[in-house]
DNA sequence: GCATTGCCGGTG
DNA sequence: ACCGGCAATGCC
């Protein structure tokens, strides 16, 4: 008797076993009793053998699929991820599918309806349709094969089905063969030495898996390497994947890519129903598209005949998945590539600490483009040190300036303030007291205009007090500043200029940030104020001049990826501010002049500044000289969650590995939210196989815990934003 | 994840 | 007596 072991999209790390009766294969989705309810789950193990009583089997319902449903190394990635991540594999194989695939629908391409003659059709009198002229019509252009120039309504069509004079046949579509025609439109721009000095490269180790790591400055020709390394792929009949971050997506982007090949391209964005989903996910398992170009999730779409792997921006956080399963598809792409023996390519103006580590280490091969295209001009950079001026809502009188004397010029200006609101304190002027979230313990940020307070960290809005609840004083006052303020300052100061601010309160209406781009690509005097919204992607050709209104925030976090994603951003702003024709200038406003980071990336760029942070690195023992886990518990009355994470930590302690470092438990970044009170425990490890062990060990013994049932807990490996 | 169960307090 | 809210329990 076989038994099939089913894994069931539920937060679970046990499978399910049912009985077999019919033949299926490891991999097959099928349909199971599961509880009270049916589940669709997977198959992923087949044998003689079942821990629980035998007689308590139920019999599998329903096998959906007719071959497993994962190409091969898909299947592989998953159940390695599963492992990896120590996430469920019921939810980790369900997350990786199409909607309607974990919904139980067939994988199979929808079926094209054909009309065609029937016997009677074919034979019978035209003259027995003289009274109604469009059936005569189009039966005649049955017979004579004519059809498709005939445009008639649906209606006749289905008269004529009526007097059984033709029916309808279901086909299944023919593959399309791309590579039959497949050909390159021709490189418009001529390459240079680096450019092809890269192609070359990745073009001799096409057949084998090997990461190259393609840094180039911004406006260097990384998309040209790109679509040629991609002809060269497709010219060997395989398909390509082009991984992107979420905001990058342009129609630009997705144009260029289809104006230079005549072959099939799919882009997977966030607009697509479900059915279009399944649609390309089913023309790429099939190999009838040649290109897939799509964000985060898209590395999961099966490939016939995959050839190549593209990350672009490779150091974009939005590869991390923030909910749920919290893989990192960068990584996975390239376990991806590894499995499938092809090559990948990161890209990057400003790659990642830990990938230019790899490139260290000899693991990712290195392909520079120094050069930009065209005549662009080195932009001014220069350190403002505002020990002892007086700020406007942030603002020194020399920025100031520099901003007037921008705008006069019919330039843009744009400003940066990761601080959204008003102020992040309101304090009574007479005793002192803040304003604080009772949940979080932190102050609340005062918004003006919404008239209200909010508390950022569990993002619970409220009211504004009249008076101070300790002295009952009415003198509330704002302070420290934000974006809204900043705002309402640059008003102040240029009555007469656009001021457009972006950050999430702005745009948090559809369509809002689409209008406020707009209009700063019209041209003409204007200021942009926004949080790192404004970094990511968009193109201001009419920006002359940067403003960074508060540095030390970022120089001085507790998160230590704070200054390598400063950098990041800094980099790529810099480089976009007064493209061709203009000169650009960033200020950088600082109590701290001398920091030396700073002055590293300023002076000899973004290279030197990440040599230099990962030896800060190394000698800290922070990522990726070490390996971390985060240990998230969540509950509703505020107890059970910090005990369970006492409970792993002095379990761990007790596996009596010295060199795990624990840090907690300790309240999570956002302490409440919809509901639950959050806690987390932080682990780090100087050998990622060990804490891969120790974490494999841990799960089964917290599996067994009575603590565990009455928590919502997850395991975070590699985490970010932490 | 989700349906089921049993317990609690509030209500008429 | 009845309902709504919820925490606990098991799912093969
Ligand atoms: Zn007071
Ligand atoms: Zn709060």
């Amino acid at each position: 008797m076989l038994i099939a072991h089913v894994a069931l999209p539920v937060p679970l790390y046990q499978l399910y076993d049912y009985n077999l009766t019919k033949p299926a294969q490891i991999g097959m989705r099928v349909k199971v009793p599961f509880g009270t309810r049916n589940a669709i789950g997977i198959i992923v193990k087949i044998d003689q053998q079942t821990d629980i009583d035998v007689k308590s089997l139920k019999n599998i319902t329903t096998i959906i699929d007719s071959e497993p449903l994962f190409t091969p190394d898909i299947w592989q990635l998953l159940n390695w991820a599963a492992g990896y991540y120590h996430y469920p594999i019921g939810e980790v194989l369900f997350h990786a599918m199409p909607v309607l695939l974990r919904q139980g629908r067939e994988a199979n391409k929808a079926q094209i309806t054909h009309w065609q003659l029937t016997e009677l059709g074919e034979n019978i009198d035209l003259t027995a349709l003289s009274r109604t002229p469009k059936q005569k019509l189009l039966l005649s252009s049955f017979r004579n094969n004519t059809v498709d120039s005939i445009n008639v309504s649906a209606t006749v069509y289905n008269e004529l089905e009526k007097k059984q004079l033709i029916t309808r046949v279901n086909v299944q579509a023919d593959n399309i063969m791309w590579q039959t025609n497949f050909s390159a439109n021709p490189n418009l721009i001529k390459l240079n030495q680096e450019q092809f000095y890269a192609i070359d490269n990745v073009n001799k180790q096409i057949h084998n898996f090997a990461v190259f790591l393609l840094e180039g400055v911004t406006g260097s020709g990384k998309t040209e390497v790109y679509l040629n390394i991609i002809s060269n792929v497709l010219a060997t009949g395989k398909q390509a994947l082009v991984l992107v971050p979420e905001i990058s997506l342009t129609p630009q982007t997705i144009k260029r890519f289809k104006e230079r090949f005549n072959a099939p391209i799919d882009i997977l964005h966030s607009g697509l129903t479900n059915q279009q989903r399944l649609a390309v996910w089913l023309r790429s398992k099939n190999g009838e598209n040649a290109i897939v170009v799509g964000t985060r999730s898209s590395l999961f779409t099966p490939f016939k005949n995959l050839g190549m792997i593209i990350v672009d921006e490779e150091h974009d956080n939005s590869y991390k998945q923030q909910e749920g399963w919290r893989y990192n598809a960068r990584d996975l792409a390239i376990i991806r590539a590894k499995l499938k023996n092809i090559p990948i390519l990161l890209g990057s103006a400003t790659p990642s600490l830990e990938t230019l580590n790899n490139v260290k280490n000899h693991r990712y091969q290195l392909l520079q483009l120094t050069k930009r295209a065209g005549h662009a001009k080195p932009v001014k950079q220069s350190i403002l040190d505002i020990r002892g001026l007086t700020l406007l809502a942030g603002l020194s009188q020399p920025l100031i300036e520099q901003i007037k004397i921008h705008l006069h010029n019919n330039n843009q200006v744009m400003l940066f303030l990761n601080r959204r609101g008003y102020s992040p304190l309101l304090i009574c002027h007479d005793c002192g007291w803040i304003a604080e979230c009772p949940r979080c313990d932190r102050p609340y940020t005062f918004h003006n205009q919404s008239q209200k307070l909010s508390c950022h960290y569990c993002d619970t809005p409220r009211a504004i007090p009249k008076q101070c609840p300790k002295c009952g004083s009415t003198h509330l006052v704002p302070i420290g500043f934000g974006t809204e303020q900043l705002e309402k300052q640059l008003e102040l100061l240029f009555p007469n200029t656009k001021i457009s601010r972006i950050d999430r309160d702005t745009v948090a209406k559809k369509g809002a940030l689409d209008g406020y781009l707009q209009s700063i690509q019209q041209g003409g005097a204007h200021i942009l104020v926004g949080t790192q919204i404004l970094a990511k992607g968009h193109h201001f050709p009419d920006i002359t001049l940067v403003g960074i209104v508060d540095v030390d925030g970022a120089l001085f976090s507790s998160d230590f990826r704070a200054t390598e994603q400063f950098a990041q951003i800094y980099t790529q702003v810099s480089g976009r501010a007064g493209r061709e024709a203009k000169t650009g200038e960033v200020i950088l406003q600082t109590y701290h002049p001398e920091h030396p980071l700073l002055n590293v990336l300023l002076n000899k760029g973004y290279q030197e500044f990440a040599k230099q942070t990962l030896k800060e690195r190394q000698q800290t023992l922070l990522p990726p000289f070490s390996y971390q886990a985060l240990i998230r518990a969540a509950d509703r009355n505020n107890h059970h969650a910090q005990k369970f994470l006492q409970l792993i930590h002095d379990r761990l302690k007790e596996y009596g590995d010295s060199s795990l470092w624990q840090l907690g438990p300790m309240p999570a970044n956002q302490p409440k939210k919809a509901g639950y009170y959050r806690w987390q425990l932080l682990l780090q490890h100087t050998n990622r196989q060990l804490l891969q062990l120790i974490l494999d060990k841990l799960v089964i013994d917290i599996e067994k815990w009575n603590e565990t049932s009455k928590v919502r807990w997850s395991i975070d490996i590699d985490p970010i934003n932490n």
